[in-house]
DNA sequence: GTTAGCACTCTATGAGGTTGAGTGCTAACA
DNA sequence: TGTTAGCACTCAACCTCATAGAGTGCTAAC
């Protein structure tokens, strides 16, 4: 069977007015309010072969239509028209910049989520592939150094290395010289146990200890950046009975809160990029289990020199799509902007 | 009317068999469940009593009692029975050693969380109060430095100073030099602006920039450290149907994620702290709205040098507060532990 | 002071009936 | 051949009613 004009318009139909009543639609209403004059009788026919064909689904024998996943996937795909979304609150947030990343992610999800009305993550950029810039290692105890390290973008790590014997401020002004030398302009990622061995056979004569701290900077500037995540808007599930009813948003509400797994959804979203960066996963799309019932939209942004993050937006199937993608743009468009003028 | 032993025993009764079913209990249960070896009757006219007198009521006529809240307060405060808890999770947790504060937080909240099977919160300690061990200020580019502030207990500080003016080598080591002298053994919170103005005067002719320096050294070590909180099973709260009806869920989930709301209950934590340095908020008497209708229990830890922070159970007000209050005194006792470890 | 007995209250449950929205099918129509 | 009016049918949602059962308060007797 083939999906022809009319059979995509009252396809179209079903889908915008479920998406704003939540109701299985009927024949009747689709009939009465749209362009097509035709009666409920036609429009009954053609709805039964858009269910054969799989995008529309009948709740029960007695009730109207509401939209498959495949017909989600279908509106989403050829027939969304993207709304242009003004966000006065963006534009004043970013005003007055902010020099804290974490201040400035947390603020941008709590201002995705309160115009979507839905729940909202948005994830730190990744600094793996950052350079080196600077790192510096200093005495604050007898016994404890404390190493510094700046990467590009501004990103501080620091550690408090416990150290068995005290290093000579000669020989700490010598480390710190070599590691600058040796590890300056890498990136996190390219800095391995290679090349840790290397500056440690450099180091020479001094022996253990110093081996020791080489060993300790190495792990500090590996060390798995914790995935950061922050989320706003969590509450917004409770709007949408879809996704509160039987126990279902104690599970939403739990991958909230354990943050690490929203990872495989960052992830899922930065591998899959091309384009415009933008995704949507409906139903069983998305790799999280609690989210069967939802529709996630994910946006990867960029904060220049290769900081790439993500947005995430999880509401239910029924999401305004036109909406949420729009507001996902203007976000990345302003941080794009933000960046540019620093 | 006087509150005599017999009394009390029933009010115990009433008040254990609710905490463990959730339902009214009624004058035939105390009857056959007790030592008292009293007829229904009796044990009737004595819960009329008890209601009389503010420490039970009906749901309605024709049903069992439960607790008041001031029935509550009264077993709280005089009819508990601790609970030793034996935290298998909690001793291997800590074996081995975190060296991150945050991450130590975070497994604390959850070890919590999931042997009370309520909802757990955890502030990390303020360092307000703690005295700066170093300060150090690095040029990483020209026009920014990087001042790192240490301050006892090892808390790390560090912020990015724009400068206009590239300032010397040399007068980079002054500064530091300056700037550690004055400052180390300070708290932070006696680091104030007359300080920082004798210590400009202290610069001297440098003038300008380096005045703008220390003034962000200030601003730095001032910083409100944005109250740190982690939380976790938020989602225990839906095993609780008294807390999930009427969309009292989202409220709660709300104040969750929203961590500067839980703010004021560690506030009035750490204010009203006292001897073992456990409370309990029946609900009004938390401070929040959104937990009216929650018991929460706080106490506060100490990590030595004064570094005091706050745990939150939050549960329904029929919670088991011998195990939660046992729970709650085995981590303090933990964590003290962990620190003379150190 | 304690208890047995009884009338009473109120919720929870389930059966039965009604309504209304919506469907599928058929036959007539253009 | 596509469209439509009409009709029988289905099913969830809602209301009502009756019943069972848990529990109470009160009274009178022990």
């Amino acid at each position: 069977m083939e999906l022809d004009e009319r059979k995509k318009k009252i396809l179209k139909a079903v889908i915008r007015n479920y998406l704003e009543t939540g109701e299985p639609v009927g024949s009747r209403t689709i009939s009465k309010y749209t362009d097509l004059n035709l009666s409920s009788a036609t429009i009954r026919n053609e709805m039964a072969d858009l269910e054969e064909m799989g995008y529309i689904l009948q709740p029960h024998t007695s009730a109207g239509r509401i939209p498959s996943d495949q017909g989600y996937r279908f509106y989403v795909d050829t027939m969304m028209e993207e709304k242009d979304r003004e966000m006065v609150e963006l534009k004043e947030m970013l005003l007055e910049r902010q020099d804290k990343m974490e201040t400035l992610l947390k603020q941008v999800a709590k201002v995705v989520a309160q115009n979507t009305q839905y729940a909202a993550m948005i994830s730190a950029p990744s600094t793996h592939r950052n350079k080196v810039k600077f790192i510096q290692l200093s005495r604050v105890n007898p016994g404890q150094l404390l190493a510094v390290i700046v990467v590009e973008g501004n990103v501080i790590k620091n550690n408090i290395i416990p150290v068995a014997e005290d290093l000579s401020d000669e020989n700490l002004l010598k480390l710190n010289i070599l590691l600058n030398t040796h590890l300056n302009g890498l990136s996190m990622e390219e800095i391995n146990l290679g090349i840790i061995a290397a500056l440690k056979s450099q180091a020479g004569i001094h022996g253990n200890i110093i081996g020791e701290v080489i060993d300790a900077v190495g792990e500090a500037i590996k060390a798995d950046e914790d995935l950061e995540i922050y989320t706003s808007g969590t509450n917004n599930i409770f709007r949408y009975p879809e996704l509160t009813d039987n126990g279902k948003a104690s599970e939403l509400v739990g991958t909230f809160e354990e943050k690490q797994q929203l990872g495989s959804l960052i992830q899922e979203s930065l591998e899959n990029e091309e384009g415009t960066g933008i995704q949507v996963y409906i139903g069983d799309e998305a790799p999280l289990q609690s989210m069967k019932d939802c529709s996630v939209v994910t946006a990867t942004y960029e904060l220049g020199e290769g900081m790439k993050g993500t947005i995430g937006i999880v509401g239910p199937k029924r999401m305004d799509y036109d909406k949420v993608i729009g507001t996902l743009r203007t976000i990345q468009s302003k941080l794009d902007e933000l960046y540019r003028k620093e």
